[in-house]
DNA sequence: GTTGACGTTTACGTTAACGTAAACGTCAAT
DNA sequence: ATTGACGTTTACGTTAACGTAAACGTCAAC
């Protein structure tokens, strides 16, 4: 007895990440999802959903739908030539790049958070005079 | 002898940053930026300036304008009473949490980046046989 | 005196990422 | 047989964040 359903409807989806199912129709459209199909309706697997996932991942640090597609598509089977494969070692290396400034844009803003939560709760307690 | 300018030109900032002046105009448009003005045309800040990183900070990090217009207001001067001055509080706090997501959320992707890498390069080699 | 580099305003155009609505099919429940 | 929950397609609308172009002023340089 497992616990891992394997398909999903759109609508279930949706809910799990809070969503719409005009989002996820949309990324069917920009090729980032290809779900199967019985008769007309769209059915799921475990791995559309991580692939949905890994879309919403990439949102949250505003990678655009082309950008999250191109890490997806930087996981799965690598396919292709010398040539090919060294440039998306190159690609994949950018990206790394990204992430590690994001990083410390991160660290920075953080330290500016803690600072406006210093003043302020200076300024709250001027308040009590 | 200070190496501080303590004044920019609206293209200096634009090559420092590498952005186009009409980005820059965009940001006042938005309330973003206010420059002052020396006869009709714009003299920026070493405050100015700072805002400006701060603005280009958030965008590596996906936001949006107004949520970075919402992250500067919250370092200046605490303005308000205690009721707006606890809600700024929780704001922060919210900033807070939204970018610790982020950090796990890079986390992850490095490490995806890293298991790409590894895939790619026993791609490679499987090419010398 | 005109060319070039820089500045200005005004305004229409563009792209991404959906929202929203219409119009319809399907199937279980009342 | 109709209501409701779910699914579908098609298509027009919307917002953010600029790009692009036009039309103009200013000032130093040739």
């Amino acid at each position: 007895m497992s616990t891992t359903a394997d398909s999903y409807s759109i609508s279930e989806l949706a809910q799990e990440f809070g969503i719409t199912t005009r989002t996820i129709r949309f990324y069917e459209d920009k090729g980032l999802l290809t779900p199967q199909r019985r008769g007309q309706t769209r059915v799921y697997t475990p791995e559309d959903r991580v692939r949905l996932k890994l879309i919403l991942r990439g949102k949250r640090l505003g990678f655009s739908l082309d950008e999250s597609r191109e890490i997806i598509d930087m996981y799965d089977p690598a396919h292709g030539n010398v040539d090919q494969l060294n440039r998306l070692l190159d690609r994949i290396d950018a990206k790394r790049q990204q992430l590690r400034q994001q990083q410390r844009d991160i660290e920075k803003m953080l330290a500016q958070l803690d600072e406006a939560t210093a003043r302020t709760e200076v300024a709250l307690k001027e308040h009590n005079d």
